[in-house]
Formats: structure tokens, sequence, C-alpha cells
DNA sequence: ATCGAACCGTACGGTACGGTACAAATTCGG
DNA sequence: CCGAATTTGTACCGTACCGTACGGTTCGAT
């Protein structure tokens, strides 16, 4: 599945177990509680380690938030295309399943976790978290998705200018004002939490957009 | 003009005006470095007021954060529709300026600076500030679009079900992922500042959705 | 068995900030 | 002009948390 969430199916190089470990309690800790929710001492105290170790490891408290957005990053992986798209219905299906995992990262708790602390921090000086948000999770799948709607263009499928302009119409019409509300706390309507709807609608008006 | 802001033409009923004033002050306080800059102490001194004041006013923190959205909020005024709209390409114009405004008012530094600090106090138990900004920012801003949109759809220029939806669409087209990229301390692409070209290539796809 | 490295748990200093108390100053109605 | 109420400026308290230090422990290598 593309943009699936591997649970470290082989050793990260970034970090060691230990390390993960650890990372992966302060991701609940985040997700329950928020920022403030994740302190040194009480990662510590969740993670059976010890705040030297923190230290030692994520030099200070900013770093160890910056590696929690990176090691979370680290688990987003794109997989190679899916190889053969021959025929218009299954360029759309896959056009389908990007959308709908799509909407799966960005809807999930953790990701709003992460964004909402990103979002928190982005008043520092230099604003590391949301340039690696950025860099790591959007612009990652902006270029797949370009891949994919160029390999469209190609075989003559869709019809447009630019690829980027036409991702983010598709981002657009899939996403809508749904992402912010999450992020306000605003819960999803009841249509809302079936992904695969909302994803197969957007790609249909998609198509009235940039189809042939 | 739709979605202005009025600079306290006649009293605030919600405030007095000194109130207004240190809100006001708040507000450059927030604008300028985040929540964090956002202290009792610093607001006080910036403001030439006392810290009591402020806690007789407001309560505590949580109230004085409250009162900053409120107040914010209670500056954005949607007046009485337009009136006459009778051809098909006044309309249009209307749709056009409705997107223009909402991406003005969505891309300010000031609305990003509010959501940035709603989004970031969305992990408290009961989230005032984010149902705040949802109840007063978004719900006003969606029911003056589906009143406009279901007038196009009377007069027999637009064809939709649901005018919720249809809105839905007309934000993602509008605004993308440009908001969540702002709030995340992205920089806008040099042709996302030209709102009246987003607007009215939003509103050309959207006819081309849903215009008959 | 011994050494050394990494790690755990805890305790502590320093600091920033929310909230309170109070005397001096200012405003304002009568 | 006077007195009451409000506001200001400052000093202060308690708390939360970051960052560090240190004693004790585990575990693999030699």
């Amino acid at each position: 599945m593309s943009l699936a969430v591997h649970e470290s199916e082989y050793t990260n190089t970034e970090f060691t177990p230990r390390q993960q470990a650890v990372l992966e309690c302060a991701l609940g800790l985040l997700v329950a509680g928020g920022e403030k929710a994740l302190t040194t001492a009480g990662l510590a105290r969740n993670a059976n380690c010890s705040k030297e170790s923190l230290y030692k490891w994520f030099g200070d408290r900013d770093g160890l938030l910056a590696a929690v957005v990176a090691y979370q990053a680290s688990k987003v992986h794109f997989p190679p295309e899916g190889g053969a798209t021959a025929d218009t219905e299954t360029f759309r299906q896959h056009l389908n399943a990007f959308a709908t995992e799509l909407l799966a990262v960005l809807f999930g708790e953790t990701s709003v976790a992460l964004n909402r602390l990103s979002i928190g921090q982005s008043n520092k000086d230099d604003n590391r978290l949301g340039q690696l948000l950025l860099q790591r999770g959007k612009y990652m799948i902006s270029a797949k998705a370009r891949s994919l709607l160029e390999a469209g263009r190609h075989r003559g499928y869709l019809k447009f200018d630019d690829a980027e302009e036409a991702y983010q119409v598709l981002y657009g019409l899939a996403v809508r004002d749904v992402h912010i509300r999450l992020l306000l706390g605003d819960k999803a309507r009841p249509e809302e939490h079936d992904l695969e709807s909302q994803a197969e609608l957007a790609v249909q008006r998609f198509y009235k957009l940039f189809g042939t």
C-alpha cells in the first residue's frame, strides 16, 4: 500500500531500537495530551528511561520534539510506483487509492497531534518542526502525487499544464476544510468518516476538471 | 465590503474601550511572537495596565485568550446581502468577491496567529478557543456562503443538492493546502499572493462543477 | 571474575510565569 | 473641591518544568 505506516519492519538507521521505543512512547503522550503533556520528566517516567539519556540522545527538549517528528515521518514510506497502470480504469483506481490514503494519513490522530505540535512551535526563531513536517511530509506526498498525475497525462487520461497545480486542486477537493476543523478540535461529520467515498467523490470531480 | 474589518466604529458592547485597547495590544504581541510571547506581565507592561486589572477583567489567562479571540471575531462583520444580484454576471462577481475576501481573511497574519493559538490550545479539557473560533469564525462564513449559493441556485445559476457540500468544494478549490502551509510557517508562493486571480480561478472551476 | 560503558532513578538548582496583595496614583460623580 | 472607586506599578508566592549531577545497576567484552 502506498503511504502505509510500517511498524519498523527492519531497523531504522536513524535511531536505535531503544530510542525508537522511547519516541513511540513520546508519540503516545503527544496524541493523548498535546505538547504540554510531553515533559522530559513525564516521558522518562512513562518510558522507563532516565532524563539523562534523553538529553544524551536528543540534546534538549527541542531536539526531542524534532526527533519525534522525524521518527514518525520515517515510518511513512512511498513504495515505488505500483507498476503496470495500463488501462484507464486501474489508473483511476490508483488515484482513488492515493486520495484515500492521503485522507487516512491527514485525519489520523497521530498526524493531527504532530501538526498541532509543529504549528504551536512555528513561532520559534528557526521553526525546525514546521520545516521538518513540510519537508518530510507534505513535499514527499506532493512529489508522489505529481509523478502519478504526470503518468496519467502521459497516457492521455488527464489534461493539465502544471502538475503541482493539478495536485493542489485534487488536495483541495479531497480535504476541503476538514483538516483545519480537526486541528481546531472539531469532530468530523459522519459522512466524512467514509474516506473511500470522500476520495472517490473528489476524484470524480477532479476528472470533471482535468479529465480528457 | 463583505467580511471587512471595522475598527470599532462604535463601541463594542462586549468590552470597554480600555479593555479593547488592551486586547488590541495583546493581538499585536500574539502576531509578533506567538502564544508564549503573550504573558500576563508582558501584556501589562506593553499595554500600560496592571496585572490586577487583567485578572479582574478576564478572570485568568485562559479567559484573556478567549477574550482576544472573541474580540477579533467581533471585528469581522457580515453586512447583509449586497441587495440586487440580478443578472448572471454580477452574481458571479459576488462569488469572486466572497472567495477573495475569504482568502484575504484566512491568509492574514492576524487570522494565522489566532488559528495557531487555538490549535495549540486544542488539547485542553473543554477547548474553549477552538470552539470559539469555529463558532464565530468558520460557521459564520459558512452560513454566509450557503445563503449566497442558495440564492444562485434559486435564480438558476447553480445546480447542487447540498449547499454545505457545495460551499466546502468552493472552499477547497480556493484554499487548497495554502492555509495549513502558512500555519506551519511556510511562505506563500508568489502566485498565491494574487488573491483575486486565485479566487477567480477557483470560481471558474466551481462553475465547471456546479454551473448550469 | 573484572572492567567499562551505557543506563536507570532520583534529587536539585535555576528560571519563567500564573496568580495575589498592597500602597500610591488617577479618575469621576456630586 | 472631596471622597469613593478604579487603576497602576511593584513586590511577592507557589508551581511547573528544563537541564544537570550523582549514586547504583545491568550487561557484554576481555
